[in-house]
DNA sequence: ACTATTTACATTGATATCAATAGAAATTGG
DNA sequence: CCAATTTCTATTGATATCAATGTAAATAGT
């Protein structure tokens, strides 16, 4: 039998301050909130702007780039986009060349959510300037881009 | 009946390049999917071992103040605590004194686990620093405070 | 002591996230 | 042209996330 172990709470404070994973997760919990909360009037979760920003192209893009652009799972697209396709404000049309690509795009109505949403983007992205030690949210974002 | 709304491509352009929210997002997923597998062998996600090493306390923490550390609501924890439960890993009694408040603590068996993920993590986070653009990990941690 | 308020946590419902897996269509190698 | 492989997406199951709401215990005001 091993005997107990114990972790040194020392090793707990060094993963509490050092940890980028945490701190990434921290911050991206406390940004998604904000977003929420400022985009709700329009029906919006932040999440669901991003997506949406990312479909507003000259050509409807298929379903692999976006999720990478949005570094996440293709299979977590696919779940973001049923409440989208529910409201009415994002289509789902296969591509007549290639028959597994499925091509998306925004609706009128959804053209219309995401531009009564631009300026509450505007207003909510511009009180992060003021939040950030000196102002250079230009270098936090090659950091995060190194990490994506 | 409004006109149909077009959002300029440019628009697009800059938040996709811009925001600051979907950048953290995207490090955010792109953070956890890297732990999430390295941790995957001990039977860990990244949050379930950020959540259980804020455990490893001298004294069994109550709910709120986790929540606050990990920047997470409330019945975010309530429920990410139950998978940790069901496994044996964590504990949670009620403090005698105030019959609200729950007490969270590591069991034997949950130290163990955890004490098997440190090196992980270690290694893990020790490969992000040659990552990112000129090593300082310092400086994007403070920035990322100031937003959490 | 009694009522009103506040505090701490749980439940429900909706969406988000990914692993594992499966299916169908396109491509490749022969 | 055909079989094997690859590519693109969907489904299922588990966990993560939060708003809205509810409940019980503690505290405050009287």
């Amino acid at each position: 039998m091993s005997n107990a172990v114990e972790i040194p709470f020392s090793t707990t404070l060094l993963v509490r301050d050092t940890c980028l994973c945490l701190h990434v997760q921290r911050a991206a919990r406390a940004l998604a909130r904000l977003f929420d909360d400022a985009l709700r009037p329009v029906g919006l979760t932040n999440g669901q702007f991003s997506l949406m920003m990312s479909l507003n192209r000259p050509e409807p893009p298929p379903m692999g780039p976006v999720a990478t652009l949005l570094a996440m799972d293709q299979t977590t697209l696919t779940a973001a986009l049923k409440p989208l396709q529910r409201r009415g404000w994002v289509n789902v049309t296969q591509n007549a060349k290639d028959k597994r690509r499925r091509l998306l795009s925004l609706t009128p109505e959804g053209k219309a959510v995401l531009a009564a949403a631009v300026p509450i983007w505007e207003t909510t992205h511009a009180s992060l300037e003021e939040v950030l030690p000196d102002g250079d949210m230009g270098r936090l974002r090659r950091d995060l881009q190194a990490l994506a």
